[in-house]
DNA sequence: CTAGAACCTGACACTGACGTCAGAGGCAAG
DNA sequence: CTTGCCTCTGACGTCAGTGTCAGGTTCTAG
C-alpha cells in the first residue's frame, strides 16, 4: 500500500509518517521511481506510534525503544529494555499524576454545583482551598 | 513575599510565573517601585495551574476554567462550569486512553522478559503483534 | 494520450510554555 | 556609598510535531 491508504488506514497525516520515517521509526520499500510502499504490519506499527507519542514519549526515546517492539535481538534490547521499562514507570506516574488532578477537578466541579444548587442563598466563600492542590 | 520566593515555594520557574501573569492567570500587587508581591494563597494557585499545565490545558483553557475555582459570581460562571466539566472528560478520556498504551507497554515488557528468560532457546517470532496497538 | 490525483524532496511557518540574555533599576548589609 | 543579589521589561531562542507551500515526477482513469 502507498503512503496515501496507510495515512488513512492509521489515523494519521501523510506529513507525519514521512516525519516518522525521518526519525528512523517506520520503514518502507522503495518503489524504482522513489515511492513509498508498506505492508500490512505498517498499519499497526503507526498505531503503535501515534499511542507512544500520545503518551507524551519524544521521537528520540521512541527510537531508543522501540527495538523492544520489533527485532528482539538480545543485543539491541539491553538498553532498549531498560529505557522501556523506565517509560513504563514514568507514563504510571504520570497517570497517576493526571488522577489527582482529574480528583482536584471534580472536587471543584462539585463545590460548583453546590452553589449553583443553593443559588440565590448567597453564600460565598472562596473555593480556593478545595482544589486539593 | 516576592516573586522570587514565590517560586521556590511553589516549585515554579520566575519566569513561568510571570508568564502565568502574562496570561491573566495569577494577579499581583505592585510595590511603588514595580516589584510584584504575593499573598499565601498564591502558592496554592501556582500548585493548581501546574497541575492544570501537566493535565494539558493550555493557557487559554485556564482562563476560561479559573473563575470555577475563584470567583463563583454565578455570571461569569455559566460558560465556565461548563468548560471545567468538557475538561474534566476530556482528561478522563485522555487517562483511559494512557492506562490502554500502559498495558501495551506492559505487554511488550513481558514478552520481552519471557525472551530474555528463554535467551538461547532460538525462538524469534515477530512481537509486532502483542504490542495490542 | 492526457487530465488529475497522488507522490516526491526541501524548506519555511507555527504553536506554546518556557529558557535565556541584555540592560536597567531596587534593596539590604557592611 | 558600594557590593551583590533580586527584580524589572523586552525580546529572541528552543523544541517537537505538524501544516503548508513550491516545484517537480509518477501513477491511473478515461
Amino acid at each position: 500500500m502507498r503512503i496515501g491508504e496507510l495515512a488513512e488506514r492509521a489515523g494519521a497525516s501523510v506529513r507525519s509518517l514521512r516525519y516518522y520515517e525521518e526519525q528512523g521509526l517506520l520503514t518502507s520499500q522503495r518503489s524504482p521511481s522513489g515511492q513509498r510502499h508498506y505492508d500490512e504490519y505498517a498499519v499497526e506499527r503507526v498505531l503503535l506510534l501515534k499511542r507512544l507519542y500520545a503518551a507524551g514519549l519524544t521521537s528520540s526515546v521512541i527510537t531508543e525503544v522501540l527495538p523492544c517492539t520489533y527485532a528482539p535481538s538480545i543485543e539491541t534490547n539491553d538498553h532498549a529494555f531498560e529505557r522501556m521499562t523506565a517509560e513504563r514507570d514514568r507514563l504510571a506516574a504520570h497517570i497517576a499524576e493526571l488522577t489527582e488532578t482529574l480528583g482536584s477537578l471534580d472536587r471543584v466541579i462539585a463545590m460548583n454545583r453546590r452553589w449553583r444548587a443553593e443559588q440565590d442563598a448567597g453564600s460565598n466563600r472562596r473555593p480556593d482551598t478545595a482544589t486539593g492542590a
